[in-house]
DNA sequence: CGCACCACAATTTTT
DNA sequence: TTGTGGTGCG
């Protein structure tokens, strides 16, 4: 009998939380009221993830486990149970709550600030200022704060700088050129590639040298040299680049367990977003932190995965299941975003694709218009038919702000900014130079780092002579192989110039530089970020140079400095405890969407990879040609195929109600004139969801060129086209033992091999990438039998 | 030391 | 076509 009470309680209680998000669905429900275990939250696209995302932390923090748990707390009596299972009364926190989630002990990982800033602005209005606890970061600023704490326990000071993209490619071609090698042969950005491969690997310089050193290929040998003088540079100069973060995060918690312990104890929670687009030290971080309490929680869609080229493994993802046991899946389908037409589009594109776990998205939203594909004469025609099309919407009473032009790639906004300042209409393009990218952010932005770290040899090269202060290259020079051969940071040695014979010439330029600096450091302690900032444009002589030659760029650049200064007292209002370095690590985390801008009305012009996550009215897809869109390089080639597809995927479903897809029959790209087919992607759209208009090449023009390309596929491919469905064909055709060559892990042997629904689990050690376990039906895409 | 000129290459890029 | 980076000269 009692029994019954507490099982009717129970279940009055999951009801009754349940009944505290009223604007969910059931499944969202479900998600927000699964509390404990794995769970993996397949959200397409539109289907409200972020909503539960924070709805689920709201109810930690409330409720507790109390939703999914059997608990009763002692102190509520057989006659509150009674009560509350026939009373309607809403449930208070006394009642229900079973363990609340203290919101520190929660963590929730994203890719880019402005997801974790969008999660934090929800929390808070959904928990209040609780929300200010919740650790909402990115994986890189998540790091960041573990290592300033931490660092020490590596070697590194705690105060480390951060290398940004450009920073470590400067230290990439000096090192190039100072082993005397050809930047043809070694490109510094492919070794840079593979440097963020081989510790996304956690393959240390020792590891590295080990696997390779032996290697026939004295391109690989040279590798593992440079690895080991890149790593030492950085560790000397005290700084880590982005993926140092995560690989020395990852590197903390395995040397030092009682660190990760402290992390693991603390964590009761951790959620992660776009789990699609983790990587493996991204996937590391995640279930070392999960370990604790095995409470993880991801969302993604493995249909939106676009950054495979970022080192992102779709794998992650699709072998969730397999490696968090008990795990339960949930899939969001229902989408509230898009109209019936551009769903059916969206869903029928990405159909195509064979690698995927499989989702449908269904709407109750209206049919709306039909897509649009207009076939233009060239861009210019393209540019402005679109510009055309905006302005008609404006027209309808629309915003400009409602509408974004899609592209591939950057170098296709040109003629788009063109038609848009023709026709008078407001626009913005994202992804351009960033702010922080400008020459002279970066330079003051190096005095500050400098300030902080003087042993940061790159960036003491970046000002020495900035503004232009006499020290001349051979003094540089001069200056940097002493440092060199004295095993001493740069800045020790211009200190003490005069101690040193071949230096002393040069002292009486040297001296007052490094006067300076030591002065501004001095001045750190005491003044305020604001101050120090201003001290140091004119005590540097910065401002002065700016201001001295009076050019159009010269006065931008100072406009550009006078807005860093307001950058920084706006960090120094909205940050508890204003530092320098907190400023540093907000600046060198900091991308360009960050400052997207939603208030002003503009069109807004970007690639389709920085549309993820955001949405508009009317979306413009240009560009969409074979060899554009899909890309050249991945035309014959499935996997990145099905990845251009992904992408078309994402640009299709960043539309609420209108989408268009243009195309040119002839157009100017890289100074040629080029004539290319539609893509494959707009006949992949069913013709009871699109128009299509314009200067559409002939109907049988379009056949032949489909079955050409069919043709060479089946020509050139041999595993790639099997068809998956039939799976158990598709198992009996492996088995353990087996050689296989993977498109991405190259050759392998199958270790052992699962059947799991329909499906199987391969275990593969692969001769190189080491043992990796797969899905046999996604792998099977990328593989073959040797 | 700074500027001008030429060669070269050009997917995508959350940090 | 456009932007960038390296080189060489004034």
């Amino acid at each position: 009998m009692n029994n019954d009470i507490k099982k009717s309680f129970i279940k009055a209680r999951r009801k009754k939380i349940g009944d505290t998000f009223p604007n969910l669905n059931t499944i969202q429900k479900d998600a927000v009221l699964t509390t404990s275990g794995p769970l993996l939250i397949l959200a397409g696209a539109g289907s409200g993830k972020t909503t539960v995302l924070t709805n689920r932390i709201a109810n930690l923090i409330r409720f507790g486990t109390a939703s999914d748990s059997d608990t009763i707390p002692e102190h509520i009596s057989k006659e509150e149970m009674l009560a509350f299972v026939d009373g309607d009364a809403e449930c208070s926190d006394k009642i229900c709550a079973v363990s609340p989630v203290p919101p520190w002990r929660i963590i929730a990982i994203t890719f880019t600030n402005k997801a974790a800033d969008e999660l934090k602005n929800r929390l808070q209005s959904l928990v209040g200022e609780q929300a200010e606890d919740i650790w909402a970061r990115t994986f890189h600023s998540a790091c960041v704060r573990i290592l300033r704490r931490f660092a020490d326990r590596l070697g590194y000071p705690n105060s480390f700088t951060i290398y940004d993209s450009q920073d470590r490619l400067s230290v990439m071609k000096s090192i190039i050129r100072e082993l005397d090698l050809n930047d043809k042969t070694f490109v510094p950005k492919v070794l840079l590639a593979k440097l963020d491969a081989a510790r996304d690997e956690l393959l240390s310089p020792q590891d590295f040298k080990e696997r390779y050193n032996s290697s026939g290929d004295p391109r690989e040998r040279k590798l593992c040299e440079i690895y080991e003088i890149y790593a030492d540079r950085l560790f000397k100069a005290g700084a880590m680049d982005f993926e140092d973060l995560l690989y020395n995060t990852i590197r903390l918690f395995k040397e030092h367990p009682d660190v990760l312990s402290l992390y693991q104890k603390q964590f009761l929670y951790v959620l992660i977003d776009e789990y699609q687009d983790t990587n493996n030290l991204q996937y590391m971080l995640a279930s070392m932190l999960a370990e604790g309490h095995g409470n993880i929680c991801v969302v993604g869609d493995d249909d939106q995965s676009i950054y495979k080229f970022r080192g992102a493994t779709i794998e992650n993802i699709l072998n969730f299941e397999n490696q968090f046991k008990g795990c339960k899946t949930i899939r969001l389908e229902q989408n509230y975003r898009s109209s019936g037409h551009v769903l059916a589009a969206a869903n029928a594109v990405i159909s195509n694709n064979r690698g995927r776990k499989g989702k449908t998205l269904w709407t109750t939203a209206e049919e709306g218009e039909k897509l649009l594909h207009y076939v233009a004469q060239n861009e210019d025609d393209e540019a402005q038919f679109v510009a055309n099309k905006i302005l008609e919407n404006y027209e309808d009473g629309g915003k400009f702000s409602d509408n974004a032009i899609l592209y591939r790639m950057n170098a296709q906004s040109n003629r788009l900014e063109f038609a848009m300042k023709r026709n008078g209409i407001p626009y913005k393009v994202y992804g351009g130079t960033k702010f922080y990218d400008r020459a002279e952010i970066k330079d003051v932005l190096a005095y500050l780092s400098v300030i902080l770290s003087p042993a940061d040899d790159l960036r003491v090269l970046r000002i020495i002579n900035k503004p232009a202060r006499g020290i001349g290259k051979t003094a540089v020079e001069r200056c940097v192989e002493v440092a060199a051969a004295e095993g001493k940071p740069l800045f020790e040695v211009l200190k003490n110039s005069y101690t040193y014979d071949e230096l002393r010439k040069f002292s009486s330029k040297i001296i007052p530089f490094t006067d300076m600096i030591i002065e501004l450091i001095e001045l750190s302690a005491t003044l305020p970020l604001d101050r120090l900032f201003e001290e140091l444009l004119d005590k540097s002589g910065y401002a002065r140079s700016l201001l001295e030659t009076n050019t159009v760029e010269n006065k931008s650049r100072y406009e550009n400095v006078n807005e860093l200064l307001t950058n920084i007292q706006s960090y120094m209002t909205n940050s508890e405890e204003p530092s320098l370095f907190g400023f540093l690590d907000e600046v060198a985390l900091y991308t360009d969407l960050d400052s997207y801008d939603e208030s002003s009305d503009c069109a807004v012009m970007m690639t389709m990879h920085s549309a993820k996550g955001l949405e508009y009215d009317n979306v413009f897809v240009v560009g969409v040609e074979e060899s554009i869109f899909p890309g050249l390089a991945s035309i014959g080639d499935t996997a990145e195929m099905e990845e251009e597809r992904r992408l078309c995927y994402v640009a299709i479903t960043r539309a609420k109600k209108k989408l268009v897809l243009t195309s040119a029959r002839q157009r100017m790209l890289f100074g040629r004139t080029t004539s290319n087919m539609p893509s494959r992607f707009t006949e992949e759209i069913p013709s009871e969801n699109i128009e299509r208009g314009g200067y559409l090449p002939p109907r049988q023009k379009i056949e032949e060129f489909a079955a050409a390309r069919s043709f060479r596929r089946e020509g050139y491919k041999g595993p790639a086209a099997t068809n998956l469905n039939a799976s158990s064909g598709e198992i009996a055709k492996y088995s353990a033992g087996d050689k296989v060559v993977h498109r991405v892990f190259g050759s392998g042997v199958i270790a052992s091999l699962k059947p799991v629904g329909g499906d199987a689990l391969l275990e593969i050690i692969f001769d190189t990438a080491g043992k990796k376990l797969l899905m046999l039906k996604t792998a099977a895409v990328y593989m073959s039998k040797e």
